[in-house]
DNA sequence: ACAAAAGTGTTTACACTACACCCATGT
DNA sequence: ACATGGGTGTAGTGTAAACACTTTTGT
C-alpha cells in the first residue's frame, strides 16, 4: 500500500565538515563528480536511499566520499528552495561535523580530491551550498558560546594556549588568557596531565584531556564560555 | 534532464503548534482524515507538493488545516526514521507554531476537528508524533531562556504578572516576581501602558506593549530570561 | 475590614573584567 | 642573557538571588 496522487522527492543529504588542524578553523570540501557542475567545489553530498535512515545516510555520505567515520555529527537545517538544483527538485538536509584534522589525517581519502579550506577563503560553491556554510559557521559560533562543542575540534591531549587560539579563530577576537583559562578550568571538564606540549613554546604548555563523563553531563548546560557574547555577531 | 537511478522519496511537513491562553500553554492537534490511523490525534501534517518550497508548504498545510495564517513558523528538525510511516517512507520536516489562542480563536477552522491540548496532557499521537511533540517542548524551552520568542504567544497587550504566569508553565517553577520584573524590565523591550487589566485582580495590574524594533534588533542577543537556568532540564 | 494580587528596594554573594608580573626553557 | 610563550593573583565592578512589606480595590 502507498499514498497515490502524491509526488515523491529527491531528498539529498550534505555534510558540512569542520576541522581544527591547532591553527585555523578549515572547511572539508570536494570536486563534484557528476554533472550538473562537476568538477566544482562542493559539500559532500549524496541522495537518501530508501533504506537508510538520515542518520545513517549521512554517515555513509560522509564516509564514502572522504573516509570519515565516528566523528561528530548533527543536523543542520533542511533547504529546500524549489530551483536549488536546477536539474530536479531536491530537498536537501545539512549536517554538520567537526573533527580533529590531524586525527584523521590518515582516515581522509583523496579519491574525491577532498581538500581543506580556510573558513574565510572558501571558493565558490554550487548550489546553495554557500548558504549552508554560512548558517554552519553562525550556528557553531552560537552554540559554542553555550556548549563546550568545541573540544570536537581538538586532539585527545590539547593544551589550553591551543584550546583558547581555537576559540579566538572562531569568534576572530582575541582574549585575556588569564581569565580565559580561568573561566574553562571552572568548568571542571578538563584533567591536567603531567606532560607538557613542548612544540610551540620553550616553556611547554601541560596538556589537558576532557573529562568525558562530565562532559556528556554537562554538555547541555549553559556555559559562558567568551566574554561578551552580546558582542559578537551569531546570527 | 533528470537524476536517474535515484529513488524519490515522500517529503511530509508537520506543524507542532503551541498556544497559550493566558493560563496554560496548549498544543493543537486533529484528527487524522486518511488511512493508515484514521481518527486519531495528530499533528498537522502534509505531503511537499514540488512547486512549494519547504517554508510554503509549511504555511499552507497549517492553513489549510486550522485556518491559521501568519503566525511564528521555525522549522524544527527532520524525522527520517525508515518506519516512522507504516505506509511508505516518508521523510518528514517537523515545524513549531507560535500563537495567542485568543487571537487566533475566530480564525482556527474546526473543519478537521482541531482541538487544544494541555501538553502536560497530551493523547497518543499517530507515528514518531510524540516525539516530535517532546522535541518542540525541549527546543521551547532551551530557546524562551535565552531569547524573548514567548512574546509570540502572547497578545499585543498584556502584564507582567501574565508574562511570568507563561514563563512559569513553561518551565513548570514559581519564580520570585520581583526579580521577573525587574529582569523583563531590564530588557527595554517592554514599553507599559497607561491602562490596566483588572480582570485577574482588583487592583489591576498595568498592561505592556512589546517594543517591535528593539525586539527585532535584540532577538539572537543572549539574554537571561530565567533564573538559575542550569538547574532546568532542557535537553 | 479583609482578602487578593500588584508593585516596589535592599543586602549579599558571586561572576566577570581589567590588568602586570614572574617562570621555564631553548637558542 | 635574552627572547618567547606559559602561567598565575587581585581589586573593582556589575549582575543575580534572596528576601518582606505596602498599595489598591472589590466584596
Amino acid at each position: 500500500m502507498k499514498y497515490s496522487h502524491q509526488t515523491r522527492i529527491l531528498v539529498a543529504i550534505d555534510c558540512i565538515v569542520f576541522g581544527f588542524d591547532g591553527e585555523k578553523l578549515k572547511l572539508l570540501l570536494i570536486q563534484r563528480g557528476m554533472e550538473p557542475e562537476k568538477n566544482k567545489w562542493s559539500l559532500m553530498g549524496g541522495f537518501v536511499e530508501p533504506d537508510k535512515s538520515l542518520e545513517v545516510a549521512a554517515n555513509v555520505i560522509l564516509k564514502d566520499l572522504t573516509g570519515l567515520e565516528g566523528v561528530y555529527l548533527e543536523q543542520l537545517q533542511a533547504f529546500g528552495g524549489i530551483n536549488r538544483d536546477p536539474i530536479e527538485r531536491t530537498v536537501s538536509l545539512a549536517y554538520f561535523a567537526l573533527i580533529d584534522i590531524h586525527q584523521y589525517e590518515k582516515q581522509l581519502s583523496h579519491e574525491h580530491h577532498a581538500e581543506w579550506f580556510e573558513t574565510s577563503k572558501i571558493p565558490q560553491l554550487i548550489f546553495d551550498h554557500n548558504e549552508m556554510v554560512e548558517m554552519a559557521k553562525k550556528k557553531l559560533r552560537y552554540k559554542a558560546a553555550l556548549h563546550p562543542i568545541l573540544f570536537e575540534l581538538l586532539p585527545e591531549k590539547f593544551t589550553i594556549p591551543q584550546l583558547q587560539s581555537l576559540y579566538e579563530g572562531i569568534y576572530d577576537s582575541v582574549f585575556d588568557k588569564r581569565n580565559f583559562s580561568r573561566k574553562i578550568l571552572s568548568t571542571g571538564l578538563l584533567i591536567k596531565q603531567g606532560d607538557k606540549d613542548k612544540l610551540n613554546s620553550k616553556k611547554g604548555a601541560f596538556y589537558y584531556i576532557l573529562d568525558k563523563g562530565k562532559y556528556n553531563a554537562n554538555f547541555h548546560a549553559f556555559l559562558n564560555l567568551i566574554p561578551n557574547p552580546d558582542h559578537l555577531q551569531f546570527v
